[in-house]
DNA sequence: AGACGTACTTACCCACAAGTGAGTACCCAA
DNA sequence: TTGGGTACTCACTTGTGGGTAAGTACGTCT
């Protein structure tokens, strides 16, 4: 089956996390269950736009497997399942925060946009 | 041609972070000049144990384009290229550093190795 | 009765990141 | 004269990350 489960053997610390966030949405399903605390899966889905959900589900599972989200599952008539971030989850993503500075930055210097509907999410913290 | 200049339209600040450390090795090309100020291209490939010769100029090309390292050729008989950071490679570097300490406690605790040429390389100076 | 919402699974396809291997032009040491 | 070192370029192939679209089982809304 695809992905996930490198572990190893890695060259360094960065190469070992970069192992981790890779993956075209992962760094924003971090970013989106450290703001929500917790988030259902369509609620993940319509917070990041043009996500399609065979990645979104990918992308949670193999985050569940390296320990960075909960996944809690509610048996009930419309199923429902909350997703939520573990404590490596929150230290990944604070450890994230200073890259992402930099890459606001970076955004500044290039003049480079955002994506428009993310605007709106991210205005309101 | 290849790749680079995405140049946005991005989600948020990791996002356009990444896009520029996206890269097999360019974290570790990150690393390599960082620790050793100057490196030529010869020193980089043998420092990076399993890079190719068309993926490290690739991505060096890459990282000039991106104003991430400065390329310095002397016209000399055998020729002479030198690579170093930029200070917006430098000022990256730094915002990595969380994540690179990050990943090296995962190491720890999943109990994954390191790739061992690196360690001998890395001792050797 | 049909559309829509929940949370997925499965199959198929394609673009591109990355690997392989050879070639270039020049010089030096054995 | 063969081999190795400098720093590349170019053509070809492969692996796979990610996209598209459909199906599933159940329930409510209209």
């Amino acid at each position: 089956m695809a992905t996930s489960a490198r572990r190893g053997p890695y060259f360094c610390g960065i190469d070992a996390a970069m192992d981790v966030v890779a993956g075209k949405w992962k760094a924003l399903i971090l970013w989106e269950l450290h703001h929500y605390g917790t988030r259902r899966f369509a609620e993940l889905r319509r917070g990041l736009p043009g996500v399609s959900e065979k990645m979104l589900i990918q992308h949670l599972r193999e985050m569940e497997e390296d320990g960075l989200v909960h996944r809690e599952v509610y048996r009930e008539v419309p199923p429902k399942v909350e997703y939520s971030l573990t404590e490596h989850g929150v230290s990944l993503n604070a450890a994230l925060a200073p890259l992402g500075k930099w890459g606001t930055e970076r955004m500044r210097r290039i003049g480079a946009e955002k994506v428009s509907v993310d605007v709106a999410a991210t205005a309101r913290r």
